[in-house]
DNA sequence: GTCTATAGGCCGATAGAC
DNA sequence: GTCTATCGGCCTATAGAC
C-alpha cells in the first residue's frame, strides 16, 4: 500500500484487491478497512455503502479489461496476426499483474448483469469490427465469431484455471511461467493452424 | 420437481439447482426450502448445516464432471481424435443439461480448495494418461499438456461465457444453438489444424 | 475527517410442541 | 418427521463525540 494515497484512494485500492480475490459477498467491510489501514466507518463515509464501493471498483476493472481489448481488435492499420499477437501479449501482461481479474469479471458477468448490459449494448455490431473483417478476408467461408471465441478461450481460460489451482501445488511457479511463456508464443501459431485447416462448414 | 422423492432427496435436488446458479453465499436456506417445498428447519434436520448440504451437492457435481472426462481421456482403445470427438460431444450434452455447471465448478475450484485438493492429488501423473501419450505419438516435439489445455479451453470456456451473457439478449437462443452445434463439429478439426501446424517450440 | 458505540436486519441453527 | 418460535451471531450502516 503506497503511503501517499488519501483515505478515499486507500479504500478503493484495498477494495479492488479484496473484491477481486473473494467476490462481493465473501468480502467484509472490515477486511477492506484492515487492508487499507482505516476505520470501517470511513468506508461508508466515502462511498455511502459497500455496494456503491463495489460498483466503483467493478467499473474500473471492466475498463481495464476492455481497454486492452477493443482498441486492438478494431484498429484497421494492424494486420490480423499482429492483432492476435498484440492481444495475447497484452492480456498475458494484464493477467500476470492481476491474477484474479479474469475470474472476477467472469463472476460478475454472471452476478451483476445490470452493469454489463449497458456496456454490451453500446458495442458496435460484430461485422463492423476490424478483426472480424480480416478473418473474412483470409477465409470468407469461416465464421469469424468462432475464431474470436477460440482466441479468447485459449488466451483467457488457462489463466482462470491456473490461478484457481495455484494453491494445489500440482505445478510450481516456474513450471507455470514456462507453460504460459510457451502459450504466449504459440497462440498466434495455433490460430493460424486452425484457420488453414478449415473447410467451409 | 418429481413427486416421488422423499424429503431428503427433495432438499438435495433443490439445493443442487440453486447452489449451482447462485453459489454458496447468495443461496439462502429459505431459497432451497421454497424450491423443495419443505420447511427450512428440515434442511438442518437432514443435513445438520447448510455447509454440509453444500459439500454433498458439490461432491455429486464434481463426480458428474470428472466422470465424463477421465474414462475417455484414459482409454487406450480409443484413438486420439475419436477421444476428442467423444469428449466434446459428452461435454456439450452435459452443459446443455446443466448450463451453470462449468461456471459453478470453476468458482468452487477457487473457493473450496480443500475439497478439490484431495481429488487432484489422487489423479495419475500426466504422462501416464492415454491421451497424453497419443499426442506425443503424433508429434513428439509438442507439449501435450498445451493441447489438453487448448481442448478444454475451447470446449468449456464458451459455455461459461454464453451462459453468463444469455440474459443480455445479444444472441437469441437459436443463434446460440447454431454456434454451439458448429463448435461441436469443428473443435476436433481445429485441434487437428493446431497440431499439423506445430513446429518444435 | 475520523473515531466509538450501537442500532437494526438478516440468516443459520435449534428447542420444543405436535 | 415436520412445524413454529426464537436465539444468537454477524455484518452493514449510522449517530454522535472528538
Amino acid at each position: 500500500m503506497a503511503y501517499d494515497l488519501n483515505t478515499e484512494e486507500k479504500i478503493k485500492v484495498a477494495a479492488a484487491k479484496i473484491f477481486e480475490e473473494k467476490g462481493f459477498e465473501r468480502t467484509k467491510n472490515k477486511d477492506i478497512a484492515d487492508a487499507a489501514g482505516i476505520n470501517p466507518a470511513l468506508l461508508n463515509y466515502y462511498f455511502r455503502s459497500k455496494e456503491k464501493l463495489f460498483d466503483a471498483v467493478l467499473m474500473d476493472k471492466i475498463q481495464t479489461f476492455s481497454g486492452v481489448l477493443f482498441p486492438i481488435l478494431n484498429d484497421p492499420n494492424v494486420a490480423l496476426f499482429d492483432k492476435i499477437d498484440i492481444l495475447v501479449d497484452k492480456y498475458f501482461k494484464l493477467f500476470k499483474e492481476n491474477p484474479h481479474l479474469a475470474f472476477f469479471l467472469m463472476n460478475e458477468l454472471q452476478n451483476n448483469k445490470a452493469n454489463f448490459t449497458r456496456i454490451i449494448k453500446n458495442l458496435p455490431p460484430l461485422e463492423d469490427i476490424s478483426i472480424v473483417k480480416q478473418f473474412k478476408e483470409i477465409n470468407p467461408a469461416i465464421n469469424s465469431l468462432q475464431f474470436m471465441i477460440n482466441v479468447m478461450s485459449i488466451t483467457i481460460f488457462p489463466f482462470i484455471v491456473a490461478n484457481a489451482i495455484s494453491a494445489y501445488e500440482v505445478f510450481d511457479n516456474n513450471e507455470i511461467d514456462t507453460i504460459f511463456e510457451e502459450r504466449r508464443k504459440m497462440i498466434p501459431i495455433w490460430i493460424r493452424g486452425m484457420l488453414q485447416n478449415n473447410p467451409v462448414k
